[in-house]
DNA sequence: ATGGTCGCGAGGCGA
């Protein structure tokens, strides 16, 4: 059994004990990490390294940062995917955002993904967001076309809720004009599926969410969303056997916002 | 209790 996990730590240097606690307890082989707020100078290495994960980053500042880290091999490691957009506010100075790595992990093509958040329905940073996801989809498509039995899993942060039954108020989003469910974002999380991944977590997770805001007593009300998956290839698809979503690691001082969603391979 | 959050990095931005 391969266990394959992804979390969206929201800075790894203040989450390092948890992070390190979590990886002990459920013995995954593989973590996908976002928001690691760092770059590698001030990545914490050794606490992989004492765990005997293998570990690979792509951080550049105080902002975004996605890693891998694996004890099941850690190889053909790729920052940015192909033509990844780039970002600049005000269209000054864009950058390559560290918003995806990618490894070979066991087999497994694994990505660490952090979705452009979108910010507002009329942001230049909703722009930003679609088109990253529909260059991403070329690509993955692409991947896909090479070779159809190519083991691929695109795990993070999508910042996209996929149907209404993964906010706790669709009402709420409607009426303020949020983010995360609009047709758009929801059309560019389909149009991975319509290209033949899957997302295996929510048939073993029946109205399980993945995040909850700090402010406004989510947590403690119930108010979450669905918005971190592990989407799998076909060939992916038929290995999982189960999957969780480790509601618990949201609770307590010092929490992510964030929670672990993880899937098991058989064999 | 009629409000209520974090992290980074040192004021305001991003989520």
């Amino acid at each position: 059994m391969v266990k394959i996990a992804t979390w969206n730590v929201n800075s790894l240097r203040a989450r390092a004990d948890r992070v390190e606690d979590w990886l002990r307890r459920t013995d995954v082989d593989v973590l996908t990490i976002q928001e690691t707020k760092c770059k590698d100078d001030n990545f914490p290495w050794e606490l992989f390294e004492s765990n005997d994960y293998e570990v690979a980053h792509f951080g550049v500042n105080q902002w975004n940062g996605v890693a891998i880290a694996s004890r099941v091999g850690l190889d053909e490691v790729e920052r940015t995917f192909a033509d990844q957009p780039v970002f600049g506010k005000g269209g000054k100075d864009p950058i390559q955002e560290p918003r995806a790595i990618a490894a070979t992990c066991g087999g497994v093509r694994i990505w660490s993904l952090y979705v452009p958040n979108g910010r507002a329905l009329d942001d230049e940073h909703m722009a930003y967001k679609l088109h990253w996801l529909d260059v991403l989809k070329d690509n993955a498509k692409g991947w896909l076309d090479t070779d159809p039995n190519a083991q691929i899993a695109l795990t993070g942060d999508w910042n996209i809720a996929p149907t209404d039954a993964d906010v706790w108020d669709i009402q709420f989003f409607l009426d303020n004009n949020l983010t995360h469910v609009s047709d758009a974002e929801r059309a560019a999380f389909r149009s991975f599926e319509e290209i033949g991944f899957n997302d295996p977590v929510r048939a073993h997770t029946e109205g399980a969410f993945t995040y909850w805001d700090y402010t406004q007593l989510r947590f403690p009300r119930g108010e979450g969303m669905r918005i971190d998956f592990a989407l799998t290839s076909p060939s992916l698809t038929s290995r999982v056997v189960s999957a969780s979503i480790d509601r618990e690691e949201r609770k307590g001082k010092g929490a992510s916002d964030h929670v672990p969603v993880i899937i098991e391979l058989a064999d």
